[in-house]
Order: C-alpha cells, then structure tokens, then sequence
DNA sequence: CAGAGCCATTGCATTCTCTGCAACAGCCAT
DNA sequence: ATGGCTGTTGCAGAGAATGCAATGGCTCTG
C-alpha cells in the first residue's frame, strides 16, 4: 500500500540472511543506491538496522526490545506461564504454548526444565504446523470453509514416515481433534519426539492458545505420555477459565530479576 | 530521512505499549487517520503488526522471526555459545553473553541450568549500563574522548546503595577494569546478585563481547564467586581465540530440533 | 425499529516527498 | 599517481503519499 515503507521493510528480512552492503541491498530491492541509503538510514534512526565495523549493515538491537515487548503484551502468555511451570515441574518434560496467527501457528512461550540450551531459539519460530498438536488444536477451530480453504494452501512435507501426508489427511485429523478437543503429534515431526496438545478458550469458546507437552520417546513411550493427558487438559481449562474471566486469577502476576 | 518510513516505524514503539485502534495510532503520530491507516496495513503485509480479532493493532510475528534470525547471525554468539555451556556446566551458575550496540550493552545468550523460569525475556534486554559488569568492560574499552562523553550522557539509578553513583565514579570504575581487564558487579543492580565478568577480544585486540557469571548471595559469597575468575577469564580467551581466527574452532557448530 | 454516532475504509485532487541521476569524495589496489 | 570501487550529497522532475470528504458497516440509544 505505502511503496516507501515496503522497500524500507524489505529490507529487513534481506538483512536477516546475513550482513550486506549498500550495493547488494540497492540492488535486492532494485533501487537506486541512494534510495537504498536513505531507507537504510531511517531504519538506522530507529535502531532496527545497524551498521558493522566494515560498513556493512545488520539487523540492529531496538528488534530484539521489540520483539521482547510484543510477546510480553500476549496476555494469554502472561495468565498461562504460571500453570506451564506448574506444569513442568509436576511432569519434567517440556511444556510449549502457541498461537495461531496470519496463518502460522508459533511458540510463545516454553519451559523445558532439562535442557537450557537454546531454549529461546524456539519462542516466536513457527511450528511444523501440519504435524504439531498445537497447530492441529488451533486451526480445527477455525470456521470451516476457512479451515479447508487453508489446509488447500499448505505444503505437507514428509519430516518422517509418520507426518501428516495431505490436505484430506490433515482435514480428517482436524476433525477428529476437534472432536475429542485434544490433539497429539506421535513421531511427525521428529521420529522421537512425542507430544500431548490441550486447548486454551476464551469466553466466546473460540480457541486462544493451546499448550502441549513434549517429551522423546526414550524417556517415556507414546502411552506413557497419554498418561498426562488429563492433567495438560485439566491445566488448559484452568488457563482458559482464568482468561476468560471466570476464575479470579489465584494470585497476582510474576515479577522480574535481574543481573549482569 | 525519510518521512513516511519514519512514521511507519515510529508505529513499531507505540504498539510495543499495548495494542491500539487506528484513531489512537493516527493521533499519537499526528497525522489523518487515513494515513495511518496505510501505514498500518503495509506494516500489516510485512507481518510486523498484528490485528486482532477487536480490530485493534498489536506488534506482529513476523517480529520475533527477525529478531531470532537477527541473533542468530551473531557470529560471536555462535562461537562462544559452546564456552558458555561448558562453564555453566562446570561451575553451575549463569552465564551471560553481551555486546555493545549504539549505545546500548545487551545480552544476546545465556546459559542457566537452575531456574528456566523466563530465561529468554533476557535476551535482548539492555543491561543496567552504568553498574553490569559486561557492560563495564564494554564500554572501558571505547576510546577515551568517547568514553567520556558517553559516561556524562548517562543516568544514574541508584538500584541498590552499591551502584554507580556518577559519571566521574563510572570513569574511575572504568579505569579500573580496563587496567585489570576483568569487572565485577557486587550487589550494584540487585542487592543479592553479584557477578564476574571477562571481555572477547577480536583479532584486532578490541572488545566484541563480554560474558559474565552471575549468582545470588545465598548461594556463594562474593569471595567464592571471585574464586571463579580465572575460569572466567580462561573461558572468554578461549573465546577470543576462536572468534579471532588463532585457534582452529574446534568442532564444528550446532543443529537445531524440534517438537510441538 | 429507526436514527444517531462511532469507527474503519475508499476515491480523488493536490501537494509534497521520494526518487534517480550525476557529480563528488574517500579508500584500496594496481 | 591512477583507476575502480564504495558510500555520499544536491537537485529537478515525477510519482507517491497526504488529507479531505463521503461511504459503509457497526453498535448503542431513544
């Protein structure tokens, strides 16, 4: 709609692939050099591009602030920590809670009490959304002709034996998700990673979020996982009945710490 | 430099308060309401602004993939990422990892094995400048005129009765760490937290990063966590050695997994 | 049920901003 | 020195963004 602001926010995804010059970005968005420098300045005023010893630009730092703010104004995420980690440390295993939004399904928030590592790398990622437990709980929601005219456009790409293979396949799965109101991924998207998937409600019904728990196979097997279906259920609805009003949020919200 | 992108991008900020309809954007931007509207929808297209279900605009998805792919093409952060894990693992506490960018110090990685709790709504966050210890030894490492007028441009909070109290303080502080080539912050942004820090130098001998271990009163007394230093320091010059090309980077980097 | 009021949305003419060009400056290598 | 490479700036023209006013959808109210 606005041209100047699109060439300038091109830009950004062409900078996360890696550190460019003016010329490769003048040349990617198939401008003038000069326009190029212009955008590349404003973006620089605004902390969102930033400029390397040798000249070269990268994303820059005030992204990281934003994206930080945005994933802590998801109220969802704020009411449903708490339960994770309650969740988490009942059960040990990893504990992920998604959206759905534009058409992608991501993780906003996690909590994986073995493994530290790299954990924030998976918060804002989009899930494998034609296999993962969440992405099925989230888009068997949407109304029907949009569920199908969705599952139409997507690619199902075979991650293992066991993915979801097609849009019939996937629009069959939906509907038995739908159905029984919880979902699974068993070996979909990594032949041993299982996971038990539980929606989040709003008042209206409508499905806000949903949360699973992962676990691989060499810890506990597909069955043993199904074991914690009631509880991921039973802590879903207490999400959901804390969202929507009915529940009069236990105690008050988390605080913060910090430390050099 | 340019205005409509300015504008568009002075959005970004507004919605990180909160989600906002467009008669609230168009008016804290100061202009007509149509314009805002455009702007918002090329924003929209980009996915870095999200409309949710009440019509209102929120900061969108698109964002946190830009600013994981952001970090993840830090190729300090990549390097060290193994160091940091190895430390923690031999030493059992925090571990952070931060660079100095525009005027800011921010941590791009952290390893910490006791309390998963929100562990990624660190990274990317500004560091209390004038008291961490990594953001010392980053900023003791500027040249003098700049570092000089950068110290007076500061604030100084005073978080406990151990901060920084003044820009001629910060410059002492400065002084020191440069001498001593390590820093510590004993109780100067939170009373309990004390934290030793070590700069990675690049083969030029200049400050790229800096990485700190952290951890609470109750757990080790200052003198302990100080016993840690050399480790500390060996730890950042392993670094340094790798990230400046001296040492032939031992295996190869990480891969990535998955689940839902 | 009608009507008022609010908000988002659109078409259009005007105007102002952005664009591309060309010239300039700094840097490195030849 | 000199040529080529990069990033940078001034300028005039052209195209794009702007604000206005009018429309359409919605909810709240009388």
């Amino acid at each position: 709609m606005s041209q100047t602001v699109d060439r300038a926010l091109n830009i950004l995804p062409l900078l996360a692939e890696g550190p460019a010059d003016l010329g490769q970005v003048a040349d990617r968005l198939g401008v003038h050099k000069s326009t190029a420098l212009r955008l590349l300045r404003t973006l620089h005023e605004h902390g969102l591009v930033y400029r390397q010893s040798d000249q070269r630009y990268r994303l820059g730092a005030r992204l990281f602030a934003l994206a930080q703010e945005a994933v802590e104004n998801l109220d969802v995420r704020e009411i449903a920590h708490p339960h994770l980690v309650r969740l988490n440390e009942s059960c040990g295993h990893t504990v992920h809670l998604a959206v759905h939004e534009e058409g992608e399904v991501l993780y906003i928030d996690k909590v994986d009490s073995r493994y530290p590592v790299r954990m924030y790398s998976r918060i804002g990622k989009p899930v494998a959304i034609t296999v993962a437990a969440v992405a099925k709980l989230l888009l068997a929601d949407l109304p029907d002709p949009e569920r199908r005219a969705f599952a139409e456009k997507l690619d199902y790409p075979m991650y293992t034996a066991r993915s979801t293979p097609s849009a019939p396949a996937f629009l069959r799965e939906l509907d038995k998700v739908r159905e029984q109101g919880w979902a699974t991924d068993l070996g979909g998207h990594e032949e041993s990673i299982n996971c038990v998937a539980a929606p989040i409600r709003g008042a209206d019904g409508r499905a806000v979020a949903a949360m699973s728990v992962s676990a691989p196979n060499v810890v506990v097997t597909e069955d043993e996982l199904l074991t914690l279906l009631p509880l991921v259920r039973r802590t879903a609805e207490a999400i959901s009945g804390e969202y929507s009003g009915r529940t009069p949020t236990t105690q008050s919200g988390s605080s913060s710490s910090s430390s050099s």
